[in-house]
DNA sequence: TGTATAATGGAATGATCGTTCCAAGTTGTC
DNA sequence: GACAACTTGGAACGATCATTCCATTATACA
């Protein structure tokens, strides 16, 4: 069994992230990335050079997708915009198919064994999170949704915590709806300038 | 070269911590392990048995140090605990000696690869974590400092996963000043009864 | 039909991995 | 001085690591 049959480099790519994603760098193998991307090895180091190679191409290929998703979140408002941005990565608690946490604060954390470009991918990939963020604030202050006294930088920061911690918290025990709460609790750091009073209110879910 | 100089347990568990929490449980190397502890590989499996051995047993180390540390933050009220719980964790700027981020943290992000033991002590220490917060919340709670209607649950997952941001963002760039700062904000989670409407306010720091 | 292209399986590289074993040396106690 | 307890260095184990090479095979296009 040999041949030509052109593969699918998204597909690759695809399956390469998921490893990559639930194992971090160091601790995954090219004999896994070739047995779940279906690549043979050799097609893998001409196609990629090595393997930070393909994990950059993981890595750009994830980033890529998880920005998309955080500016796909829809709302009237900022505040709702981001709620339903951070809701839409509370992982479903049915044996989600996604591996857990998140490649990019996986990635960060193991920073120091990766190599400089990998390491910069990471540390760009958090950045633009974080900006997708701060631009989110900054339009709410603009369009007096929010204080002009609002400290954008200092909220920008702790949503990026939020989002992360809506991602790793359930691989520390969190249910779906203790997440869900915990949303809620950390969304009173986004002033209700028309309902000033309520704080540490609402309830949802299903366990 | 040879002897029998006693070695100190103390310290050669110290410095395994530092390993583990510098580079995770797969990308730490006995080779590593040995230079770092000074212990030599015979004697390093003679007392922990096996790679994982010592893991648990620095872990076990690790989440006492932290405990304790969570524990002895001190304050007038709750909400001033928090705050000096919070503010202890936010690393120095100045080339600190501690590794960056969290041992218990990233054992969470790499527990599919761990042992049951580990996982276990992994899984057992986050829990000590968020009970100490959940405590806090509930005597609060009880002081009538914060409102009977608190979701306690809810604010202590809160406050641990702004816990891990204070120890986890620094990696993705973050000062300490722009730490101190979040917390700031992440604090507006814990209702102020006494004066209750500032919120994204206060400012501190170096940068 | 032929030839360049693309992808393959499989063997082989040297390095490093975790782990085991043992002979040798040093210390404390009798 | 002898013996037990403890610790060591160093060699060796098979397994796995990332990586390279090559002969083989199937496709696409001429």
């Amino acid at each position: 069994m040999s041949g030509k049959p052109q593969y699918d480099e998204a597909a690759v790519i695809d399956a390469a992230v998921k490893v990559f994603w639930r194992h971090g760098y160091a601790a995954t193998s090219i004999n896994e990335l070739t047995e779940e991307t279906g690549l043979s090895r050799s097609s893998l180091y001409q196609r990629f050079r090595d393997k930070d190679g393909l994990f950059q191409a993981a890595m750009a290929t994830y980033t890529d997708r998880v920005l998309r998703r955080m500016n796909a979140a829809e709302g009237r408002t900022g505040r709702e915009r981001l709620v339903a941005l951070l809701r839409g990565f509370v992982p479903a608690d049915s044996a989600s198919q996604r591996p857990p946490g998140c490649l990019l604060a996986r990635s960060c954390a193991e920073r120091i064994d990766l190599s400089p470009a990998g390491r910069e991918a990471t540390l760009s990939g958090v950045d633009r999170q974080r900006e997708i963020l701060a631009k989110l604030v900054r339009d709410a202050v603009a369009n007096g949704e929010l204080p002009t006294h609002t400290d954008a930088a200092a909220l920008a920061w702790h949503f990026l915590g939020v989002l992360h911690a809506v991602l790793n918290l359930p691989q520390a025990g969190a249910t779906a709806n203790e997440v869900n709460r915990m949303i809620d609790v950390a969304m009173s750091a986004w002033p209700n300038l028309d309902s000033p009073a309520r704080r540490t209110r609402s309830r949802r879910g299903s366990d």
